[in-house]
RNA sequence: GGACCUGUGGUGCAGCCUGGAGUGCACGCUGGCCUGUCAAGCCGGAGGUCGCGGGUUCAAAUCCCGUCAGGUCCGCCA
């Protein structure tokens, strides 16, 4: 990583300090200098010698002094002094500055600094709720030093990446319009108009769209979206997506854009440019993964037995589809862990698992069931699912979809990689369907969202099989996490009522929630599509994170709260008043707000 | 709305199953010693509502019920 030398007035420091902490070594010897940031840690060695480490972003230093003992961890100081080779013997390999100390220092305390909560020393763990309340120590540590820095390198380089494609930055409203569809929005209300209430955006899904009919026809944001949902390992209300949106396209142009920016913004991230974009159809994804969000680190695709099992005589194994994964080497795992893994596809909504332990050569398998099957099925197995000695078979029969879905999960419980450090294993998934499930009145329900475009040659089974209906829909998967999707939007009028009528909404209907928008298609929309990316998930991959709340800088715990500011917070009467607003069932117990003290000894 | 896991000096843990004095480990904090350390070392000290409430029991950190907070997941996320 490129360290800046020395710091200038750029830095806005006014002479403050020299240079980083991190980047001095031995040719600043015999230099003055100054440094600024934290005392990470303290040596004292009697009346005449200490050591201070002094710690700012960069890196660490060692300043020598003769007495530190008012000097307590986490003081914020200024160290003026010459930088000095340290005596023989007395480098330090593990620190980038380890031959090198500040001597002759004059250090000024700028700031004391109570004991801190927890500590920064990064072999320590810390609970999350502590590290959220006292975020401001937390964020000190390398670790958030890195996340949050490696976010903006890689938000710089998508915008860099987007503008060199010729997209145009457009920032869209935050106070929306309520749409009754989609994600639970966060509601605002208005002031100047009592009763009604403006949405924070899911999305800039229809704002991006008006531009099109606009004439802007490449947009892009680094867009906040919110949508008031149940949190999860990786997703927070408040979310941050590449939002992007251009006419006079098709799909391959789309995937295109995106995946420049991603390859682009990785490279940044990681100094390589990732290949490989693997492309898959929904219909492939869920056959060989059994999900729609693939993970391509590894192996242990889904093998189909339908046709081997086709005719057998042994009922637990007689289904539409029947699926295997085989374990490598699992031939081993002791009988419990077998009937945890049978528990398991119960669980996840399979009738039952078959397993199968395969030994010798030529490759018999053996398993409680091997009685109920012939010989040729047997082989036929071992054959279909590519079996070796020592492997280990397990096999769901079910409705298609159930057989595909749970072995895709096992084979996550079984053979997922760790998220550090690994490839980034990026693949397009195209052709969802255009519809899936149907709501409570029977209606199908769109599976990306209503102004998605079904393949043209799709749309005479609209009424008649409209499950079958393909759209022009795309998810972009990295590593098993879904990444983002994005699709061709509908762009005529009629085809638009067509597709609203196949989803059970009524004219009026359609007209009362989105009839700014079909009214903006009779002044001359183009053909266009887009996508959108979340960044907070593509950041976490990208720092070898699991949870998305360690990229980003003040993050809600799952119930919503702010360990550190106490908030959502009730509002006295006289705000409520103002904005036409009554409370009529308060939250049986307020917490109170958080003591003030640390209470540390 | 639901399932599971966690809650013990400032921090991270052990103790809980099988009830018997707030018992232990590491770090931190604090006082002292120490002139080349770097997670410094050595000696001493302080620090506890065992999340909270109730129950069982002669006796509860430990068993039971409830509740709160945090986490993971299901539902939800067009």
């Amino acid at each position: 990583m490129d360290h800046v030398t020395g710091v200038d007035g750029a830095s806005g420091e006014s002479g403050m300090r020299t240079h980083y902490c991190g980047v001095l070594r031995a040719a600043d010897a015999g230099s003055r200098v100054s440094v600024c940031g934290w005392v990470a840690r303290r040596r004292e060695h009697g009346e005449h010698l200490a050591f201070l480490d002094v710690r700012d972003h960069t890196g660490i230093v060692q300043c020598v002094v003769e007495r530190a003992h008012e000097i307590r961890p986490e003081y914020v100081v200024r160290v003026t002094g010459t930088v000095r080779i340290r005596p023989d013997g007395t480098a330090n390999q593990q620190l980038a500055t380890g031959e090198i100390e500040i001597g002759d220092c004059d250090v000024e305390t700028l700031a004391t600094c109570e004991p801190v909560p927890f500590s920064l020393d990064e072999r320590a763990e810390t609970e999350e709720p502590l590290r959220l309340r006292y975020r401001y120590v937390d964020m000190r540590t390398e670790r958030m030093q890195a996340n949050l820095r490696l976010r903006a390198v890689v938000n710089s380089a998508i915008r860099r990446s987007m503008e060199r494609q010729g997209f145009v930055e457009i920032e869209t409203p935050l106070l929306w319009t309520p749409t009754p569809e989609g994600a639970r929005e966060f509601v605002v209300p208005s002031r100047l108009q009592h009763g009604r209430f403006y949405a924070l955006p899911q999305s800039p899904q229809i704002a991006k769209q008006l531009t099109m009919i606009g004439g802007f026809d490449r947009y892009y944001q680094i867009a906040r979206c919110l949508r008031d949902e149940d949190l999860r390992a990786d997703r927070q209300f408040e979310f941050t997506q590449l939002d992007v949106e251009a006419s006079f396209v098709g799909q391959d142009e789309i995937l295109g854009f995106v995946t420049e920016a991603m390859v682009d913004a990785a490279d940044a991230a990681t100094g390589v440019r990732p290949g490989g974009f693997a492309r898959m159809t929904w219909a492939e994804a869920l056959d060989s993964y059994g999900t729609d969000k693939p993970d391509l680190r590894f192996g242990m695709e889904l093998a189909d037995l339908t046709a081997v099992l086709a005719g057998t005589g042994f009922n637990a194994l007689h289904a539409p589809t029947v699926k295997a994964i085989v374990l490598a080497g699992g031939a081993s795992l002791p009988r419990a862990r077998l009937d945890g893994l049978v528990e398991r596809a119960k669980a996840l909504g399979a009738k039952g698992l078959v397993w199968m332990r395969a030994a010798g050569d030529p490759v018999t398998l053996d398993s409680p069931v091997t009685k109920f099957l012939s010989e040729a099925e047997l082989t036929g197995i071992v054959r279909a699912a590519r079996v070796a000695a020592g492997d280990l078979v397990l096999i769901v029969a079910d409705e298609h979809r159930r057989a595909c879905e749970v072995l895709g999960q096992l084979r996550l419980d079984l053979g997922r990689p760790p998220s550090v450090g690994g490839a980034l294993r990026f693949c397009w998934l195209v052709d969802f369907p255009l519809f899936d499930g149907t709501d409570e009145e029977g209606n199908p329900q769109a599976a990306h969202h209503p102004f998605t475009m079904p393949y043209p040659e799709d749309l005479e089974r609209l009424d008649t099989d409209p499950f079958s209906v393909r759209a022009q829909s795309y998810d972009l998967v990295l590593n098993g996490w879904e990444l983002g999707s994005g699709s061709i939007r509908i762009h005529r009028p009629e085809l638009q009522r067509r597709i609203f009528a196949a989803l059970g909404i009524s004219e009026a209907d359609a007209e009362s929630r989105f009839g700014f928008l079909l009214d903006a298609y009779r002044y001359g929309g183009p053909p266009h599509g887009g996508f959108a990316v979340g960044l907070d998930r593509f950041v976490a991959i990208l720092a070898g994170e699991e949870n998305i709340r360690e990229v980003i800088a003040f993050p809600k715990t799952q119930s919503g709260s702010d360990p550190m500011t106490g908030g959502p917070l009730p509002l006295d009467p006289k705000r409520l008043a103002e904005l036409g607003v009554r409370v009529v069932e308060t939250a049986p117990a307020v917490p109170p707000p958080p003591p003030r003290s640390t209470g540390a000894g």
